[in-house]
Formats: C-alpha cells, sequence, structure tokens
DNA sequence: AAGATGCCCAACCGCTATGTC
DNA sequence: AGACATAGCGGTTGGGCATCT
C-alpha cells in the first residue's frame, strides 16, 4: 500500500490536519469522477496525500452521508448490544448505525463507554443494593460490574443518561458549531463545481 | 491568572484481507 | 501459485480545548 518509500521525484507527502481547500478538492473531485483507485484518485485531483488519507478522509468526514454530533441513547444501546455481540469489530458495528463511521464509534467507545466499564470495576467492590439505590437516584454513574450486565436486556434499568459525559458531549457539540459545517461544504462544491 | 491535567477526536500507522495479473 | 497493489480494519497518537488547582 503506502509502504514503498518515497522517492526522490515523488511529491511531497501533506500529512495532519486537512484544510479547507484539501476538503473541497477532494469532494469537487469525488463528485465529478466518483470514487475510483484512491491513489490515482489523490494524484489525479492534485492532493499531495496519500490515498489512504484521502479514503479516510473521505469516509469519515466529508461523506454527504456522514451524521455528525450527539450519539443518542438509542445508537448508544445499539453500540453497547453490539459490541457484546461481535466486540471491537467497529467497522461491523458501524454498518448498523447510519450516518456513523466506524471510527466514531471507536473513538465513542474509547472514551465514554470504556471509562464507564473501568468505573464500574472499581465500584464493583460495593454492595449491589448501595449501586442499585446509586443508579436510580443517577447521582453516581457507577453500576453494577457492566461487563457481567452487559447483555442489552439487562441495560433496562440502567440509565445511560446518568453517564456524566454530558459536558463532554455539550463540548463536542460546541467544538462541532464552530467548524464549517459539510453543508457550507457541499454547498460551496455545488457553487464552484464543474 | 496561569500552569497542570484530563478529555476528546481527527488522523496516522501497521497489519491483514482481497483482488488482479 | 505467488507476487504485487489496493482496500479495509483496529490500535494508537498528538493537538486542541476545557476544567481543575
Amino acid at each position: 500500500m503506502d509502504k514503498k518509500p518515497c522517492k526522490s521525484q515523488d511529491v511531497e507527502v501533506r500529512k495532519g490536519p486537512w484544510t479547507m481547500e484539501e476538503d473541497l478538492i477532494l469532494i469537487n473531485y469525488i463528485a465529478n469522477h466518483g470514487e475510483g483507485v484512491w491513489n490515482s484518485l489523490a494524484k489525479a485531483a492534485g492532493l499531495k496525500r496519500t490515498g489512504k488519507s484521502c479514503r479516510l478522509r473521505w469516509l469519515n468526514y466529508l461523506r454527504p452521508d456522514v451524521r455528525r454530533g450527539n450519539i443518542t441513547s438509542e445508537e448508544q444501546l445499539l453500540i453497547m448490544e453490539l459490541h457484546a455481540k461481535w466486540g471491537n469489530r467497529w467497522s461491523k458495528i458501524a454498518k448498523h448505525l447510519p450516518g456513523r463511521t466506524d471510527n466514531e464509534i471507536k473513538n465513542y467507545w474509547r472514551t465514554r463507554i470504556q471509562k464507564h466499564i473501568k468505573q464500574a470495576e472499581v465500584c464493583s467492590s460495593q454492595s449491589h443494593s448501595e449501586l442499585l439505590e446509586q443508579a436510580s437516584t443517577s447521582q453516581v454513574p457507577c453500576n453494577t460490574d457492566m461487563r457481567e450486565t452487559y447483555p442489552p436486556s439487562s441495560f433496562n434499568h440502567f440509565n445511560m443518561e446518568a453517564f456524566p459525559g454530558q459536558s463532554a458531549m455539550s463540548m463536542a457539540v460546541e467544538s462541532y458549531e464552530n467548524y464549517w459545517s459539510m453543508e457550507d461544504l457541499w454547498s460551496m462544491q455545488l457553487l464552484t463545481g464543474d
């Protein structure tokens, strides 16, 4: 894939965050030519990126059907259910969440859910009744050992909104609002598209 | 007020699977 | 059959931002 070392005559390969201009070039190119072979696409579009990088950017961010913003509690439940079934098969899980990417789900799992599983481990030393009481009052995120209660049927009594990821969530939404939206980009693409 | 710490997420890396010649 | 190219996947990292002390 990208295993070949860069030849001296090769153009310099850009890394790091994508610029708005690069996004537009990629969107434009795919809108006009479709998603062909990524390496050739990158070259043909004039992007100094690897095909791999272009593919990732497109799939995780630029595709028009990518849904961004909060993971709903329904999605949250589904993620947990599917993860219980398949483990870290993120792409497989993502296929069941339209508009969500494997990367997004993976990040979500690692930053939110896994954290709570760890917390649950710590809390597992506490008595069951104590934990139930805490869970019912939604004051403390610790639940009974989540790995045991993991089968989705056991989540009925589990108040997902008790997850204190709210601040992070609202933060994410806020930060997202500060970016130009995909709608902006697509409308720009329509304006500049040939 | 400012430095330290923690969290989130976009992007990269390395590996495997699959397709093509 | 096997060598090579490409796609796809999962793990990891680094930067930016928010919160804490």
